[in-house]
DNA sequence: GAGCACTGC
């Protein structure tokens, strides 16, 4: 028996030869020996993400300590694809193929090929300046060009001039391979520099339909179209994409409705839900089977588009729409607002239509509109909120952030905006340099510019160990709780359990203790009290990871001193205050002022905000407050994870930026 | 009085 089954190979090994990008392997490989730069265009399941790191290590570009990395934009794919190829490779994850995630390395000194973040191998540039360990640095889905897909390709094109041995792949799905090549090109002579190569994808053609008139309603609309395709059309799941969790939540309940109508014997009609709030058992709902005789229709955000791939869709209707966030330099504020999709876009979102065979696409607009969206969606790094990653690019030694070569340059009021900030934080002089020790170390901590201020000011007011535990609360930016399982009602309770008076941040610490002592291995104790296991879990691993940090800066933790504080009520009130004072040390720039009806005026612009929802602070009385994030939405700003404070604080621990007010 | 697209260190 055990010889018989040895004499199959399985299936899994074998599609790999016969993938359009076998035919490809010799000038790939004749590319990559002459050319510095390589460009890969390849639509998803041309194999270049799985084949092309095999191809060059059979021909010897891993050994002599050097290993070929491959950069991924999200953690899952790393750890996917590293998987994949391990067993095409027959060796274990960790072996020869390996792949390094925050909080998860699984490489050894045998690794030849690792795939990773690409965050995480801008941090590793941060101790390992020209990447050495790397022959060759393949950066997965650039067309997505994400913030550090951006960042990375800026430094990488600074590492080829000292390194020429290196060898840099860039590979993506869409043709915007040009704008590429001139980049990575020496002045022009993008000849000898540069080679593209594109390689044929696998997919199955897709019908493209237009709407004759534009749609009043698209979320009605998108419900009328999936019920005529439910009428009309052949097996097959429909995806529908649209903007948000209110409309992917109206969507499902006017299908409900409608689909009391269909006769009992009829094929019947499962709505999925699809966005990133839900937990991760909700969202493994969308890749179950749908149950015998009834189509699933999985209503979606973005999250389809290119993180989650659903098998058997083969109808996509397509709203148009996506929800974009944008950073503005003016007021600080991040606006959250639905846009019209790219061209891009449209066309990722019609390709899931034809993975496994040939589909349909329903566009809920008309040719005409079409032609008028946008090519690609502006990138990241020209609608982001650009402090993390000037203090990042300084730390790598590049101080002139203004004539660092990006792909696309971000505006400069945006530069100027984040050397505001880090100026005011102390991170950077009056010269624009990094400060030591303080810059320097604020740029190693994987914290935003601001809390990592508060937490190097944590030593001076005695509550260290608090800080850590608070920051890494606030780096899990709203997932603590889960709130979409109806228990609407329940959840405030049970959070009103956890709170403090002075605001969110002692609320998000004192559930932090409370996780420590009764829910770390108890997931029961967790979902009765609304909170996320998985997140808390997470909180625990980043708090680790801080403290580490901090170790290795000198500075010592003295985790006792945090019980013997709060033991007596004095002591737990002067903790508080030093804690507030802290905050407030970061957060100066976000302090507000609670006004008589309940909203909130800013303290530096006279901006009305109001308090989330989801904050202590929504319905208690305050004065003085600081926040932890602000976020414009359908023309209402949000302040989140509000503490309050004392006005003077302000004037202590911030005399510049305010003094001018005072 | 009432709500967050998606990632990452």
């Amino acid at each position: 028996m055990a010889e018989l089954e040895l004499s199959f190979i399985p299936a899994l090994y074998k599609p790999s030869s016969l993938l359009p990008i076998a035919r490809h392997r010799q000038s790939l490989l004749y590319a990559v020996e002459q050319f510095p730069v390589l460009i890969v265009i390849g639509q998803t399941g041309s194999g270049k993400t799985t084949q092309l790191p095999q191809f060059l290590e059979e021909a010897g570009w891993s050994g002599n300590g050097k290993v070929i990395g491959v950069t991924q934009p999200r953690r899952v794919a790393a750890v996917t694809v590293a998987t994949r190829v391990a067993e095409e490779m027959r060796c274990n994850v960790g072996e020869e193929v390996g792949y390094s995630i925050r909080f998860e390395d699984k490489t050894s000194a045998k690794t030849r090929i690792k795939f990773l973040t690409d965050g995480l191998l801008l941090r590793e540039a941060l101790m390992d300046p020209l990447l050495s360990r790397y022959s060759v640095i393949m950066v997965d889905e650039a067309h997505e060009r994400s913030l550090s897909t951006d960042v990375l390709l800026g430094v990488l094109k600074k590492i080829k001039k000292k390194r020429p041995d290196l060898r840099i792949i860039v590979s993506s799905a869409t043709l915007q391979a040009k704008e590429m090549a001139s980049f990575f090109a020496n002045e022009g002579d993008t000849d000898s520099e540069c080679r593209i190569i594109s390689i044929e994808g696998r997919a199955f053609p897709v019908d493209i339909l237009y709407l004759e008139r534009p749609a009043e309603d698209y979320v009605e609309k998108a419900v009328q179209v999936a019920f005529d395709v439910h009428k009309n059309e052949a097996n097959g799941d429909i995806l529908v994409f649209l903007s948000g969790r209110e409309e992917i939540e109206t969507a499902i309940q006017l299908l409900s409705e409608q689909a009391a109508e269909i006769h009992p014997k009829a094929q019947a009609l499962l709505p999925v839900p699809l966005y990133a709030g839900l937990t991760t058992d909700e969202q493994m709902y969308v890749f179950e089977p749908a149950p015998d005789n009834t189509r699933k229709i999985v209503f979606s955000t973005n999250i389809a588009e290119a993180s989650v791939t659903i098998d058997g869709i083969a109808y996509v209707i397509d709203a148009g729409f996506v929800k974009l966030r944008a950073y503005n330099p003016q007021t600080g504020i991040d606006t959250l607002t639905a846009v019209p999709v790219s061209k891009a876009s449209a066309t990722q979102r019609a390709g899931r239509a034809g993975r496994t065979k040939p589909g349909k696409c329903y566009r809920l607009y008309t040719e005409a509109a079409f032609s008028r969206l946008p090519e690609s969606t502006v990138p990241e790094i020209q609608r982001s909120d650009l402090a993390p990653i000037v203090l990042q690019l300084k730390a790598l030694g590049i101080d002139n952030i203004v004539r660092f070569n990006f792909i696309t340059s971000p505006p400069s009021r945006l530069v100027t905006r984040a050397l505001e900030l880090l100026y005011s934080l102390g991170a950077v002089d009056d010269y624009a340099k990094l400060t030591k020790p303080l810059g320097t170390r604020m740029a190693e901590l994987s914290l935003e510019p601001m809390m990592a201020k508060v937490l190097l000011s944590a030593p001076g007011f005695g509550c260290l160990s608090e800080i850590l535990s608070i920051a890494a609360m606030t780096s899990l930016q709203g997932s603590v709780w889960f709130h979409h399982d109806g228990g609407r009602k329940a959840m405030p309770a049970s959070r009103h359990k956890f709170a403090v008076d002075e605001g969110d941040h002692l609320t998000l610490l004192n559930v932090y203790q409370a996780f420590l002592t009764k829910g770390r291995k108890d997931s029961k104790w967790c979902r009765d009290n609304h909170l996320n296991h998985k997140s808390m879990l997470r909180a625990v691993s980043i708090r680790t990871q801080l403290k580490r940090y901090l170790e290795r800066f000198g500075l010592s933790v003295d985790e006792s001193l945090n019980s013997n504080g709060m033991q007596s009520k004095q002591g737990a009130a002067e903790k508080a205050k030093q804690i507030g004072k802290c905050l407030t040390a970061g957060y100066f720039a976000h302090a507000a002022r609670m006004q008589p009806d309940g909203t909130f005026k800013s303290v530096s612009g006279g901006l009305t905000m109001h308090a989330h929802p989801t904050s202590l602070m929504f319905n208690r009385k305050a004065d003085f407050v600081i926040f932890h994030e602000i976020l414009e939405t359908s023309n209402k700003i949000f302040i989140r994870d509000i503490t309050k404070i004392e006005r003077s604080w302000l004037l202590e621990y911030a005399p510049e930026y305010y003094k001018v007010k005072s």
